[in-house]
DNA sequence: CGTGCTGTTGATCCCGTTCAATGAGTGTGG
DNA sequence: CCACACTCATTGAACGGGATCAACAGCACG
């Protein structure tokens, strides 16, 4: 698992005719669908469309960058701290909101996809959730639904270094 | 670190003034300098060119999540074999021949440069090139310079699954 | 020479995996 | 309605791979 495309997220592959992965619903789900051939001739006549899709993957290069950090670098509670501020934040812009203490939100994925995006086990997935939970992080309704009790603790705990750690 | 540029990769970001990350240069390079605003009018006056920018930068995306893969499930041993193969496959290209049993190259990375790429300490690769070296898969000249024993060998203790896992 | 830097090797420790048991929720058939 | 099976999640115990701490070797430099 090398990615999680939320409402919005564009999926697809202009100028080739194979993808290198799978995608795969996680929840019942409204696509927006292009024709290749007429979507690609709209990316030929229309270049600032084209130039639109240009950012966009670059951003979504960004976001693999940082994803190798959390990959590379973090700790497992690190880890469940990162994904779970950046669905806190992504829910956020959905509603039109600030991240703030008490919001909540559904997790999509069940343990088993999250320990595979992350990079670890369903065990200690769980654990890790448990061990947020008792710290009074956040807090578990049911085994999908999560609220946030202190976001700045949780940002805290993602563990992103402000500096590169190359300074004394 | 979250990536390692080698001879004709692209580096910069057009329609960006900030860039994420830092380039560092681990040995002399040659550069060709595009001065941006003229290189931002070329892409507008010429399609094909920006194209080709949204195909590299695809690619780039491509690597990053193979690049994922390695960091988010894969032992210390398979890391390194897997970054050694990259580059003698790679070296093979720019040498206009086919990876083969005896190539060598250098490591143009001290290990510290490894050991972050990799997600892992200089300690742990030190042991991993020594581990492979004594099972005869790479040969080691100084510190810098790997000669490929075996490199069928090599590929398989990269340990690149070819099935997801998934099946009985 | 000594000093600094890079890399190797050894010993020990700890986090996360692995193996295993149990719980909780859901759908199926008698 | 309950027993059963099945899936998903939690929890516990033990193990092991890689990190950490530490000593030392090779090499370039003043």
């Amino acid at each position: 698992m090398v990615g999680l495309l939320l409402p919005s997220d564009f999926v697809g592959r202009p100028g080739r005719n194979e993808a290198p992965y799978d995608v795969v619903a996680a929840t019942d789900v409204t696509l927006c669908l292009f024709r290749k051939p007429s979507f690609e001739a709209l990316l030929r006549d229309t270049p600032s469309v084209e130039r639109r899709l240009l950012e966009l993957t670059l951003d979504e290069l960004d976001a693999a960058r940082e994803w190798m950090i959390v990959l590379g670098r973090k700790t497992a509670r690190e880890r469940i701290a990162s994904f779970l501020s950046i669905l806190a934040r992504r829910n956020a812009v959905l509603n039109r909101t600030q991240p703030h203490n008490g919001m909540s939100f559904d997790l999509i994925l069940t343990r088993e996809a999250i320990a595979d995006y992350l990079g670890m086990t369903i065990e200690t997935v769980s654990r890790q959730f448990t061990a947020l939970r008792k710290d009074g992080v956040i807090s578990l309704e049911g085994t999908r639904k999560v609220t946030v009790m202190d976001f700045v603790r949780l940002m805290d705990e993602a563990g992103d270094d402000s500096d590169g750690g190359m300074l004394g």
